[in-house]
DNA sequence: CTGTTCACG
DNA sequence: ACGTACGTGAACAGA
C-alpha cells in the first residue's frame, strides 16, 4: 500500500502562528509559523514516511463562501501583517522542498484538499492522509483516507480513522457536517442552531443521524425532542442547513490533479532548502537537515561526547551551551548550559528530553526556574521570558544568557533561608520527579471499559427521570437552564438560598441543592446525574487517552513551581484529585493498578496539618493531645463542649474537625455555621470557645498576621516564603484575604511542600543506597500521600523502613505518624 | 475567554 | 450586608 500525504497549509500555518511564540529571523522577520509549518513537513516525512506528497494553499481574494454569506469570517479579525508576511515563505519551503503547490483563486485550501481526496477515492493501491490543523477535515474520512492532526499546540498530534472518529464523538465522518451545522462554530462565524451546543448537537446527530431526519422528527412530534429544544430547533432550521453547507468541504475545485506530479523520492538536502534556513535563522534545522536520511543510530550512544550529539549554540571559554528545538524557541521550552557544573531552565524537562535522546544528564546544580520560584517575591508568571526580563532586564534573552539570569536569582537566594529550600529541598527533588513522570502508573483498561459501560447506563436512567420530573428535556450541564427550570418553571423555594458570585443568578452547586433535597425528587435525581457525569467526563473518558498504548501507563507532569505555598501540583492529567469518597469514586482509583509482580503501597501523613499546627504555634494543649495519640478531633469537641471524652457524640466529633481544619485557614463563624449546620450565633460561640480552649494557636493566629504586616511576607518553618504585599491593604475584604493566605501558608508549607518533599529526597536516596531501585518505586505524591508500587517480596521489609524514614525526616514537639496501606490497585488499600 | 461547578489535599 | 476557609486542575456552557 502506497501512501500519499496532503497538507492543508493553511491551517497548519495558523496554528502555528498561534501555538508557538513570536520567533523571527535574525534580520527581525516574524517567522514562527513559517518554524512550526517546516519543523510539522520534517516530522510528517520521517514519521508517515509518504510515498507521494501535496500541499495546497489559500489564495488572497473572496471565495465562494464569503459571496454566499457575507458575514462569513466577517467577525475574524483580519489577519496581522505578522502573519500575512509568512504565507509566501512557506510556500517557498514548500517548493525548495521540491513539493507540489495547489492553489485556486476562489477556493480554500481545505475545498483543494477536497477535492483531491475525492479523485483519491477511485486510485486503488494509495492512502491517503490528510494533514491539517483543522476539525473540519474529519468529514472526509473513509476507509483509504485518515486525517493527522493536532490535540494541542503543534507538537501533540493524533491520526484519526473512521473508528476514531466514532469513539471521539460517537458518530461516524459522514456526519460531521450535520453535526456543525446544528452546533455552528463561532470561530468561523458558522450560526449553526441557537441554543444547541456541542452536547445536544452530538445527541440529535446520535439520535437521528443528520439535520434533515432531525426536521422531520421535529414534525412529527418525536418524543425524544422535548418543547424546549423543539422551540430552538424550529427557529433555526434555515440556520442550521445552511450552516451545513457553510460546513462542508467541497470537492468540485476546478483544478487538475495527477499523483505523477507529487512523487516523493525522499528527502534531499539542497542549497535551497538551506538557504532558506539560514535566512530564516533556523539554526537547529539546518542541523537537523545533515541527520534526515542518514540514520545512523548506533552513534547514539550514551557516551557521547553532547557537543557533537547535540546541536551547539555557543561556546565561550570553559562554557558549552547546548540545546534542541525546544530551546530555539521564544522563550525556551527548557535549557541547559555547562560551566564546569550544569545549568538549566527548567532542569526537569531538559532531563526528560536527553534521556530521551538517550543521554543522562547528571549533577545539575541551578535551575533558574525553581531559583525564580523559591525567589518568589510577588511573581506568578515564570516562563523564561519573564524571569529573564525580572532578572536582566531582556525578555528576548536568548538561552545563552541562562548564566547572567542565573548570577541574579544567585544573589537572591541569600535571603533569609531561601538557598536552603532551593538547594536542600527542591533542586535535589528535580531528578525523583523526572523519574516518577517517566515512570508513570498502570492503568486497568479493561476495568475502566467496564467502568464507563455502568456509568454511562446509570447516567442515561438519570437523564430520562431528570427530563420527566422537569417535564421537558434541557441542558444539565447548565446551570442557566437548570436554574431556570428549578426555579421558574418548577418554582422551588429560593429563599435563603445562595447567588452565584457574579452573575447574581440563584446558585446551583451541590451545597445549595442539598437544601432542596426533601422538596422535589428531582434535586436528588440532578445531584447523582452531576457526581456521575462530572466522573466520567473529567476522569473515566480522559484516562484511556493519555495512556501510552504500549506500556498502558499514564505520565502526569508534576509542575514544581506554581503554586503560593510549596506544594506540587500535577496535570495531563491531574492525578492529586481522583476521587475518593463516593463510591463510583473508589470504583475509578481500582484502575490504578500496580505492575505485575508488584504491589501498590501508599504512605499517608496522619492529620499532618494539624500537627504542624501544634508545633508551630506551641499550643500546649494540643501537643499534649498529640503526644498522648489522643484522637484529636474527639478531643477538640470534649475541650470546646466541656463534655467528658468519652461523651463525645459523632455529631459533635463532626463539628470539632471542620472546626479543627476551618481554624487553620481563618474560617469565621457563617461559614462554620453553613458548614457544620448550627446557627451563626452557635458557631460564634464555638469558635470563642475554641481559641479559650487553645490559645496557642489564637496567638500564634495574631503573631503571624503581625509579623506579616510588617515584613510583607510569611515563611514555613524551613523558611519557605511568601509575599504577601496586600496584607496592608487599605480595603477590608482584600487586607482579610491577604491574612487568611498568610496564616495558612506558614502551615500548608511546611506540611505539605517542605516535610514531604523532604521525605521524598530521604526516600530515594535511601532506595538508591540499598540498591533497590528496581524493586521499589515511588509512582506519585498526593500533598500528605506518598504513593509507591514495591515487588511483592520486599513489601514487608520495605514498608516499614519507608514509614520511618518519612516519620523521621522532621522533629517537630509532637509526633508524626504515616499511615500504610496496601493493595492490587489504588481502591483496594488495606493497612499494613 | 470567563464564570460556574466540582474533584482532591 | 456580604463573596469572607486555604491550595490546586479540569470540564462545560455561553458569549
Amino acid at each position: 500500500m502506497k501512501r500519499f500525504v496532503l497538507i492543508d497549509s493553511h491551517a497548519i500555518i495558523h496554528r502555528a502562528y498561534h501555538a508557538l511564540p513570536p520567533l523571527t529571523t535574525p534580520s527581525g522577520e516574524p517567522v514562527q509559523a513559517v518554524y512550526g509549518f517546516t519543523t510539522m513537513l520534517m516530522r510528517i516525512l520521517a514519521e508517515l514516511k509518504p510515498d507521494y506528497i501535496a500541499a495546497a494553499f489559500d489564495m488572497a481574494g473572496p471565495t465562494f463562501r464569503h459571496v454566499a454569506y457575507e458575514r462569513y469570517k466577517a467577525q475574524r479579525p483580519k489577519a496581522p501583517s505578522e502573519l500575512i508576511s509568512q504565507f509566501s515563505k512557506v510556500r517557498d519551503v514548500a517548493r525548495a522542498f521540491g513539493i507540489p503547490v495547489f492553489e485556486l483563486q476562489g477556493y480554500e485550501a481545505d475545498d483543494i484538499i477536497g477535492t483531491v481526496a475525492k479523485k483519491m477515492e477511485k486510485q486503488k493501491g494509495v492512502e491517503t492522509i490528510v494533514v491539517t490543523g483543522d476539525m473540519d477535515a474529519l468529514q472526509l474520512i473513509r476507509p483509504g483516507l485518515k486525517v493527522y492532526t493536532m490535540r494541542k499546540g503543534i507538537s501533540d498530534t493524533v491520526t484519526y480513522d473512521e473508528k476514531a472518529v466514532r469513539e471521539r464523538f460517537g458518530f461516524g465522518p459522514g456526519k460531521m457536517v450535520d453535526y456543525k451545522g446544528l452546533r455552528g462554530d463561532p470561530s468561523d462565524n458558522i450560526p449553526g442552531v441557537k441554543g444547541v451546543g456541542e452536547k445536544t448537537a452530538t445527541e440529535l446527530i446520535k439520535a437521528f443521524g443528520s439535520i434533515d431526519e432531525v426536521y422531520k422528527a421535529l414534525k412529527k412530534k418525536n418524543k425524544k425532542i422535548g418543547p424546549a429544544l423543539a422551540v430552538r430547533l424550529a427557529a433555526g432550521e434555515e440556520d442550521a442547513k445552511f450552516s451545513r453547507e457553510l460546513a462542508r468541504i467541497r470537492h468540485d475545485a476546478p483544478i487538475e490533479f495527477s499523483l505523477d506530479n507529487a512523487v516523493w523520492s525522499g528527502m534531499k538536502p539542497n542549497g535551497e532548502v538551506r538557504e532558506l534556513f539560514t535566512r530564516f535563522g533556523f539554526a537547529s534545522l539546518l542541523r537537523r537537515l545533515d541527520g534526515v536520511g542518514a540514520k545512523n543510530q548506533e552513534s547514539r550512544s550514551k557516551k557521547q561526547d553532547l557537543d557533537k550529539e547535540f546541536p551547539l549554540i555557543g561556546r565561550r571559554g570553559e562554557t558549552v551551551y547546548v540545546c534542541d528545538d525546544t530551546f530555539l524557541a521564544d522563550p525556551p521550552r527548557a535549557a541547559i548550559a555547562r560551566r564546569g557544573d550544569w545549568y538549566a531552565y527548567d532542569a526537569k524537562s531538559a532531563i526528560k528530553l536527553l534521556r530521551n535522546a538517550g543521554i543522562a544528564i547528571k549533577g545539575i546544580t541551578f535551575d533558574v526556574l525553581l531559583a525564580a520560584y523559591v525567589a518568589g517575591q510577588f511573581a506568578r508568571d515564570f516562563s523564561y521570558r519573564a524571569i529573564a526580563a525580572r532578572e536582566i532586564g531582556d525578555a528576548h534573552a536568548s538561552p545563552d544568557r541562562l548564566f547572567d539570569v542565573a548570577g541574579a536569582l544567585e544573589q537572591k537566594l541569600s535571603a533569609g533561608r531561601l538557598r536552603a529550600i532551593f538547594e536542600d529541598i527542591e533542586m535535589p527533588l528535580i531528578p525523583i520527579l523526572a523519574d516518577m513522570e517517566e515512570r508513570g502508573i498502570m492503568i486497568d483498561r479493561q476495568f475502566l471499559k467496564a467502568l464507563a459501560r455502568s456509568v454511562d447506563a446509570r447516567i442515561d436512567g438519570l437523564t430520562e427521570a431528570i427530563y420527566k420530573s422537569a417535564g421537558e428535556k434541557f441542558n444539565i450541564a447548565s446551570p442557566k437552564q437548570l436554574s431556570q427550570i428549578l426555579f421558574e418553571k418548577l418554582g422551588l423555594a429560593t429563599r435563603g438560598l445562595r447567588k452565584t458570585a457574579k452573575g447574581g443568578v440563584i446558585s446551583t452547586r451541590e451545597s445549595e441543592l442539598e437544601k432542596l433535597r426533601a422538596v422535589h425528587p428531582i434535586v436528588d435525581e440532578i445531584l447523582s446525574y452531576r457526581e456521575l457525569a462530572k466522573l466520567k467526563s473529567t476522569y473515566i473518558d480522559v484516562l484511556p487517552r493519555l495512556t501510552d498504548k504500549k506500556t498502558g501507563r499514564v505520565h502526569t507532569t508534576f509542575n514544581q513551581a506554581v503554586t503560593s505555598t510549596g506544594r506540587l501540583s500535577s496535570n495531563n492529567p491531574n492525578l492529586q484529585n481522583i476521587p475518593i469518597l463516593s463510591e463510583t469514586g473508589r470504583e475509578l482509583r481500582k484502575a490504578f493498578i500496580a505492575s505485575p509482580g508488584f504491589t501498590l503501597v501508599c504512605f499517608d501523613y496522619s492529620q499532618i496539618e494539624l500537627r504542624v499546627a501544634a508545633h508551630m504555634a506551641d499550643d500546649k494543649k494540643m501537643i499534649a493531645a498529640f503526644r498522648q495519640g489522643l484522637d484529636i478531633h474527639r478531643m477538640t469537641a470534649a475541650e470546646i463542649y466541656n463534655v467528658a471524652l468519652e461523651d463525645v457524640t459523632p455529631e459533635l466529633r463532626r463539628a470539632a474537625k471542620t472546626l479543627n481544619f476551618g481554624v487553620l485557614y481563618g474560617m469565621g463563624a457563617s461559614a462554620l455555621a453553613e458548614n457544620a449546620g448550627m446557627s451563626r450565633d452557635e458557631a460564634g460561640r464555638f469558635i470563642e470557645e475554641y481559641f479559650h480552649d487553645f490559645s496557642g494557636i489564637r496567638e500564634y493566629i495574631e503573631k503571624t498576621k503581625q509579623l506579616a504586616r510588617e515584613q510583607g511576607f510569611v515563611e514555613s518553618l524551613f523558611g519557605r516564603r511568601r509575599y504577601i504585599p496586600e496584607i496592608n491593604s487599605p480595603n477590608f475584604r482584600i487586607r482579610a484575604e491577604a491574612e487568611r493566605m498568610a496564616v495558612n501558608m506558614p502551615i500548608q508549607a511546611t506540611a505539605t511542600g517542605d516535610i514531604i518533599k523532604m521525605a521524598m529526597i530521604a526516600g530515594a536516596a535511601w532506595i538508591k543506597k540499598e540498591k533497590l531501585e528496581d524493586d521499589v518505586r515511588l509512582l506519585l505524591q498526593v500533598h500528605d500521600e506518598l504513593v509507591f508500587e514495591m515487588r511483592e517480596q520486599v513489601v514487608g521489609t520495605v514498608a516499614p523502613k519507608i514509614k520511618k524514614i518519612m516519620e523521621d525526616v522532621a522533629h517537630l514537639s509532637v509526633p508524626i505518624i504515616v499511615d500504610m496501606k496496601a493493595g492490587p490497585n489504588w481502591g483496594e488499600q488495606k493497612s499494613l
